[in-house]
DNA sequence: TACCCGCGCCAC
DNA sequence: AAACGTGGCGCGGGTA
């Protein structure tokens, strides 16, 4: 059953329930916005609990986890309306092909925070006043049946899987990530010296300046500015011509090693230092804006806080509750499995039978050493033709010729200006006018060589990235399925240990999740359960997303207290 | 003062 | 080893 939500004014509330497969349900009744955690927890706790059909789960959910309500199942609509109205499978539907409307306006995720903030939508000017969620929902499954049978399943589990990720997106930011403050402050001390104003230099990062300045030979430098410190380090006979870390290893000086210590310690103050705790933890969470489908590929962006380049340097700040611990669990070289699955390169599967792929392509003898394996695979999935990773391609392509075909294909059809799809049939962008303009420049008669090199270029850039597209945005539906398993699995837990009515926090629940990587929290005795169902999870998204394929997509598992011992 | 953009580095 | 994908973000230095 579907229960589709619809807010009329800032009070009011339209609930309409839809019977699957039935044309009309019982009347559409309107009810008070107070009285929709009510009405949502009720429903919930019957046997078949419904889905929730409405038009951003991130106007409605984090209302109703304040309020200690959870839903199981939802439909968000923006967000399956943004992958049918590019998806190759719909592309020939009313809603692919309408004129774009209040669903194709993007909503800023920041409008969505405040309005959480102030708890009502009421004086807020949002863009889908004149989004109707009951036509939509329509147009989005008459675009879907219309796929053919493939199209219709890969795409029902996608949204499905979208949407669930929406949820979870929404409970992670309610939960928040346990972050020790106190310990931060230590790891930043030890580093950096005791804490100091800002725009003030920590006592260790001056002494490491004096270092540098001293190695220089001047009085002066400021190596936040890359000019200033470009001209003192020509000044000083360095011949370089940016001051990025990789240039600057090549050097030999006395000013390289305490530059690049003083570059790296500058960063950890300027990017993840006292401020930063300032700003983004509070009462012992942090709690980012999580971004689902905010990547072109499907994968999850973030706003503020920068939760998905957490620096390794300090998540020893991330300490578990007392008697609870961290699962932290990784998918093992996700992205070149999720290659081998598409492809059906039985070399390569044979490869990545045991839980380390890399090692795998050297047993086989692919490649002769585990570092060459993954740089290989690495840029035959980035499209590297230089350097270490462009010379090991061809032996790559003999050894494994059906997976980098796979991707090959991928690069030649977006250097055509044409689009690809993901294994569930997300699908890439078209090219821009600009790109256009270029490619038909240079196939005029009498086209320039710049021209044509131009186009090439171009055409070449765009390849790369279809070329990942496809391996990029497959292996985030694996992890979105994965962790939508697992959120299912966890439930179910917490309902049997706790009880029916548990919320969130009282009971294993997901705290964090990067791309191909994910951390639970939970009271210690449910550590090695919650193993467990990560495994069961990960093995029923490799079953979903492809059948009986015989590729496995193994986890390293750690139960932890600091995240910091999870690797 | 507010904005914009290139640089550089963090994550996967 | 160094030009090969997706991002976020803080800074310096420019402009309106």
């Amino acid at each position: 059953m579907h229960i589709v939500l619809q807010q009329l004014d800032g009070a009011r509330v339209r609930v309409v329930q839809l019977e699957d497969g039935a044309t009309e349900g019982p009347p559409a009744q309107v009810i008070a916005r107070a009285g929709l955690p009510a009405l949502v927890r009720r429903l919930e706790s019957a046997p078949s609990s419904p889905r929730w059909v409405w038009d951003d789960t991130t106007l409605w959910y984090p209302a109703l986890l304040a309020a200690g309500v959870r839903v199981s199942r939802c439909v968000d609509l923006r967000l399956s309306h943004n992958i049918l109205r590019n998806a190759a499978f719909t592309a020939d539907s009313e809603l692919a092909t309408a004129q774009p409307g209040p669903w194709d306006e993007s909503l800023d995720p920041r409008i969505a925070q405040r309005a959480e903030a102030i708890g009502t939508l009421f004086d807020l000017d949002l863009p889908g006043g004149e989004r109707d969620p009951l036509a939509e929902f329509a147009l989005q499954q008459a675009a879907v049946a219309g796929a053919t049978p493939q199209g219709r399943s890969h795409l029902g589990l996608l949204l499905a899987a979208e949407s669930a990720g929406a949820l979870i997106a929404a409970e992670m930011s309610f939960a928040g990530l346990p972050w020790d403050a106190a310990m931060h402050d230590r790891i930043l001390a030890e580093a950096l010296g005791p804490r100091v104003a800002p725009g003030v230099r920590p006592a260790k990062l001056a002494a490491v300046l004096d270092e540098v300045m001293a190695a220089l030979e001047v009085r002066e430098l400021s190596p936040e500015s890359p000019g200033e410190l470009l001209k003192a380090l020509q000044r000083a006979g360095i011949n370089v011509t940016s001051t990025r870390q990789w240039e600057l290893q090549e050097i030999e000086h006395p000013v390289i090693e305490p530059l690049l210590r003083y570059k790296k310690l500058s960063r950890l103050l300027t990017a993840n230092g006292w401020t930063w705790v300032d700003t983004w933890v509070k009462d012992g969470r942090f709690r980012p804006v999580y971004i689902p489908g905010g990547v072109v590929t499907g994968r999850w962006a973030s706003d503020g806080g920068g939760a998905l380049q957490l620096p390794h340097q300090v998540r020893g700040a991330v300490l578990a509750d007392p008697g609870w611990r961290f699962v932290v669990a990784d998918a093992a070289q996700l992205e070149p499995r999720i290659l081998t699955a598409m492809s059906g390169d039985r070399a390569m599967a044979d490869a990545g039978r045991g839980v380390d792929l890399y090692q795998g392509m050297v047993d086989v003898g692919a490649v002769d050493t585990r570092p060459h394996a993954k740089i290989a695979m690495l840029g035959a999935m980035y499209g590297a033709t230089t350097g270490e990773s462009g010379r090991l391609l061809p032996r790559l392509t003999r050894a494994f010729p059906h997976a980098i075909g796979f991707v090959e294909t991928a690069a030649r059809t977006g250097e055509r200006g044409e689009r690809v799809s993901t294994r569930l049939g997300r699908t890439s962008p078209l090219p821009g006018a600009d790109w256009r303009e270029i490619q038909s420049a240079a196939s005029m008669e009498g086209a320039t060589a710049a021209a044509t090199q131009r186009a090439r270029m171009e055409a070449r850039s765009w390849g790369r990235f279809t070329r990942n597209f496809v391996v990029q945005g497959t292996a985030a539906e694996w992890a979105l399925c994965w962790m939508a398993g697992l959120r299912t699995r966890l439930q179910a837990l917490a309902a049997a240990e706790v009880g029916i009515d548990a919320a969130l926090t009282d009971s294993a629940h997901l705290v964090f999740f990067l791309h191909d990587e994910i951390v639970v929290h939970c009271p210690e005795e449910q550590a090695d359960a919650v193993v467990t169902l990560v495994r069961e999870a990960a093995a029923e998204a490799g079953r979903l997303i492809f059948g009986n394929a015989p590729v496995e997509f193994p986890v390293t598992t750690a139960v932890v207290t600091s995240y910091a011992d999870a690797k």
